[in-house]
Parts: C-alpha cells; sequence; structure tokens
DNA sequence: CCTGGAGTTGTCCTA
DNA sequence: TTAGGACAACTCCAG
C-alpha cells in the first residue's frame, strides 16, 4: 500500500476508490504463472485484502474485458494501475487504454516497480545497452534521474463497496497440494513481512554483503526478491533505505554491492522490454545450433535432487522444499544442467518458472541466457562451475549441503562435496551407500567439462546475431 | 570512423 | 600452500 504510485494518486482524486485486483494469464502463453507463484500470490493478495479492510474485488478472465465493462457500470471517472512489461502485457494494457480513453475515461499508469523504465537508460545515440557495467555505471548512476523517493501510504477512508466479481479462494490459486501448503508455511508473505525482511537485512546481512552474499550456508541475502516482484515493497523503498545506511554507516562497500544486485533486476527488464524475445530465443544466434541433448531422465534427476553432486542436489531440493534456492546455488545448478549435462536452458528456465516462488520473466529469461552462455554479455565460455570446487569454497563446513541432503550428511567435511571420493570405510562409517541410498555422480565433472568445452567450440565465432 | 580498454559470478596447471 | 597465468577471441562502449 504505500508507495503504490497507482494506489496513490486514486486516492488523491477525490472519489471513492474501488481496489480490483484481475488474474489475467489469458495471454501468457507458455508464461502462465507458475504453481509457487500462485501460493505466492494467494498469500500475498489475502493480506493486501486485509489492509484494504476486505474491500478488494477479485476477477478472472480478461482484463480487458473486464475493466472497460466494470467502469462503465460502476460509473468510474478514472481507472489507474501501475505498468508491467512483459510484452504480452504491453500490449493487452495499451488495448485497455485506448478502449477506456474512447469512452473518455481518464486512464493513468504509472511506474511502480522498477528504479529506471527501460526507456529511460539508454546509450547517448539512443539505444539500449547490452552490457550490464555501463548500463549501471552510466545509464543508472550518471544519467538517468535518481529513483524517486517512496510515497507514503495513502489515506484511503472512501473505499467503493460493490459485490462484484469472486472471493480471493475463486482465484483458485492455493490448490489443495500438500506441496504448496509446505511452499506457504516457509514464508511470511505481504507487505508488512517484506519491510520486517529489508530492516532485518539491513541490519545484520548487509555488512557482510560482499562476501555473505555468496554463502548458501549462512544468511547474508537480502530475499526480497519475492516480495519486490509481487509490488509488497518497491526497490524505491529497498533503495533509500539502503542508502540512508551508507551515509549514516559511511560503509558504501557492501551496500555498494546490494545496490548492484538491484541493478541487475533492472538490467534484466530492460533486456526484455528491448529484446522480448529473450524468454525463447538465444540473444547470440549462433547457439540456435548448439549441440543440446535430449535426456528426459536426466532432467528429471536434476529437477529431483538425485545427480549424484551434494551442492547440486541441495540447491534443487531447497528450491522443491521452500520455493527458493540461493543465488549462487542457482549458478551452480544451472551450470550443471546447462554444461554438464548439456541439456537446453529453456528446460531449467521452465522448471525453475513453476517452483521459484520469485518467478519473474525477466531474471528467469536473462540469467538463463547468461548461464547458457547465449546471452547479451555472457561469460567467457570456458568458465565452467565445477561443483565441487565450488561447494567447498562457499559451503566450506558443508553445513548447506547437510542440511538438504541428509544422506551426506554425516561424512567429514572433506567428503560432504564429494562422496564419491571418500574411502570405503568412511562411506561405511557415515552410513552412506552409494548408488543406493545416495546416487553415485550422474556425470563425470571432468569428462562432462570437456565435452561442453567441445559443442562449444563447434559454434565457431563469425556470426553473433 | 577509429581506437583501446573492458567485460558478474572460473578452473586448472605450474612454478 | 599459494599465486599467477592460460584459456580465445569477440563485442560492446565511450571518447
Amino acid at each position: 500500500m504505500s508507495d503504490n504510485p497507482a494506489l496513490h494518486a486514486a486516492a488523491s482524486a477525490g472519489q471513492p476508490v474501488f481496489p480490483l485486483y484481475i488474474l489475467d494469464d489469458a495471454d501468457a502463453g507458455e508464461w502462465a504463472m507458475g504453481q509457487a507463484s500462485h501460493v505466492w500470490l494467494h498469500q500475498s493478495l489475502s493480506a493486501l485484502n486485509k489492509d484494504l479492510g476486505s474491500r478488494m474485488c477479485f476477477f478472472k478472465g480478461r482484463a480487458e474485458k473486464i475493466i472497460p465493462k466494470l467502469a462503465a457500470s460502476i460509473n468510474a471517472c478514472g481507472v489507474y494501475w501501475n505498468r508491467c512489461y512483459e510484452p504480452w502485457r504491453i500490449a493487452r494494457d495499451t488495448r485497455i487504454k485506448a478502449h477506456l480513453k474512447e469512452s473518455k475515461c481518464r486512464v493513468r499508469t504509472f511506474n511502480g516497480s522498477l528504479l529506471f523504465e527501460p526507456q529511460d537508460v539508454l546509450k547517448s545515440d539512443g539505444s539500449p545497452y547490452k552490457v550490464f557495467t555501463p548500463f549501471y555505471r552510466n545509464g543508472c548512476l550518471t544519467n538517468a534521474p535518481l529513483p524517486r523517493v517512496p510515497l507514503q501510504k495513502p489515506q484511503l477512508s472512501d473505499l467503493y463497496s460493490a459485490n462484484e466479481g469472486c472471493t480471493l479462494a475463486g482465484l483458485g490459486l492455493m490448490p489443495r497440494l500438500r506441496w504448496s501448503k509446505c511452499i506457504a508455511e516457509q514464508w511470511e508473505v505481504g507487505e508488512t513481512a517484506a519491510q520486517r525482511r529489508l530492516q532485518g537485512f539491513l541490519q545484520t546481512g548487509a555488512c557482510h554483503y560482499k562476501e555473505g552474499r555468496d554463502r548458501p550456508d549462512q544468511n547474508y541475502v537480502s530475499r526480497l526478491s519475492p516480495h519486490l516482484h509481487f509490488g509488497e515493497i518497491s526497490p524505491q523503498q529497498v533503495w533509500h533505505a539502503a542508502r540512508k545506511i551508507v551515509v549514516k554507516d559511511n560503509s558504501i562497500g557492501e551496500l555498494e554491492h546490494f545496490l548492484r544486485e538491484l541493478c541487475w533486476r533492472e538490467f534484466s527488464y530492460s533486456l526484455l522490454y528491448h529484446w522480448p524475445h529473450i524468454p525463447r530465443e538465444n540473444m547470440q544466434r549462433k547457439f540456435d545450433r548448439f549441440p543440446w541433448r535430449e535426456d528426459r531422465l536426466a532432467l528429471q534427476q536434476w529437477q529431483s535432487g538425485q545427480t549424484g553432486i551434494p551442492i547440486v542436489d541441495a540447491g534443487m531440493r531447497e528450491l522443491w522444499q521452500t520455493g527458493y534456492m540461493h543465488n549462487r546455488v542457482r549458478m551452480i545448478t544451472a551450470s550443471f544442467l546447462v554444461k554438464n549435462l548439456l541439456l537446453h536452458w529453456h528446460h531449467g528456465e521452465d522448471w525453475f518458472w513453476d517452483t521459484l516462488v520469485d518467478a519473474d520473466l525477466a531474471n528467469n529469461s536473462a540469467s538463463w541466457q547468461w548461464v547458457a552462455g547465449c546471452g547479451a554479455d555472457a561469460a567467457p565460455y570456458f568458465r565452467i562451475f565445477n561443483p565441487v570446487t565450488q561447494g567447498k569454497r562457499f559451503d566450506p563446513n558443508g553445513a548447506y549441503v547437510r542440511r538438504y541432503v541428509p544422506e551426506v550428511a554425516r561424512l567429514p567435511d572433506k567428503f560432504v562435496h564429494c562422496p564419491w571420493e571418500a574411502p570405503d570405510e568412511i562411506l561405511k562409517s557415515a552410513g552412506i551407500a552409494l548408488g543406493t541410498q545416495y546416487p553415485k555422480p550422474m556425470v563425470d565433472l571432468k569428462e562432462s567439462r570437456l565435452r561442453a568445452l567441445a559443442a562449444v567450440k563447434t559454434l565457431g565465432s563469425l556470426p553473433t546475431d
């Protein structure tokens, strides 16, 4: 409710406000919201509705049908919303706008979810950035206007009452799966919870962020991504709260890295806006001939956390159990799928889309392209993560792996990331039977690394776009 | 137009 | 044990 520019403007218009949520995935195609998103959205709407005195109205269906009809039937003098950036939503909202304007209804849209809107961060020749660092340094920090100061929670004394639409339950967002209940229990959802998390992060995690953000075994990341995605907190609120700490404690070093991460989100949105096909098409077209393998079983092993590589399995199980995965581990698991298993990044993208509570088209697409190496400013191809090295470096005591892969929990630190290297008697005393109760590694890491290097070599280096 | 420097996130081998 | 270089060659971007 706070820093929500559309709501703020509606409340300032001097008329009763009719708060509306429409679940509309009609044009989303394969990017209709995933299961984990549904779970979060349900909780989030529930919290918001509570804050609004249970006066929200819910609809399911095509917004471009519902909004004009509703606006006419209640004789609305204005319609307000915060802009979305998914290609089909841009198209839909443009149609709604045109339709409403025809009927003389006032329409105003706002930036409610980005620090910098994609059309505002461009190179001096007017074209969009493809590389993060200049986007960040020159585009965001130097040339773009400063992120606006967050708006206060509006006075909503006069809410319009109408018996329209359906109940929240009527949206059908909570399937009666045990899984969705489990996910819901992991999180506190809603604006208040988001603010609490931000404050908690700024007080504890932020001062160790530079190094701490890479440690899945510790609690140094903000975990704000789902709150940001669903608009429970705005990046402006996060940005200004962090800047305040920077000024107060003179600690630009650690927080600088956090602000950078916020701008990575902006960069993803910019890429999606200017290259709307990135959810499916390689930005570097030469990757269209990449020799991906087809292997359903291998994909299932990856999805279910049964690869035999503890850090990969821990990540995939964390995802399944909590709807979230630590960022460092996202990179490791993604790299493993794409490089070691040579499975198409679309498979990983689809799985993350369905299981992450922070599933976000811009971030998901841009990040998978980056990992796969087909993105705009992709890493050099020879950067292939070794999951064992990564595990030892970023989960040095194996606490993370032990939490999610109890099969290896009793191994000494030295072997917890590579149980297949442990001598038989150590395996035995740790109660592990490799190949039965915990799998042997599904690929040889060294071999599969060489195979990935060879695969990229086949692309040659000539045509890039 | 040309030019030079730089580019999220690494790994492996060698001295 | 640790530090440094190789791993290629490309595109992007600012001046």
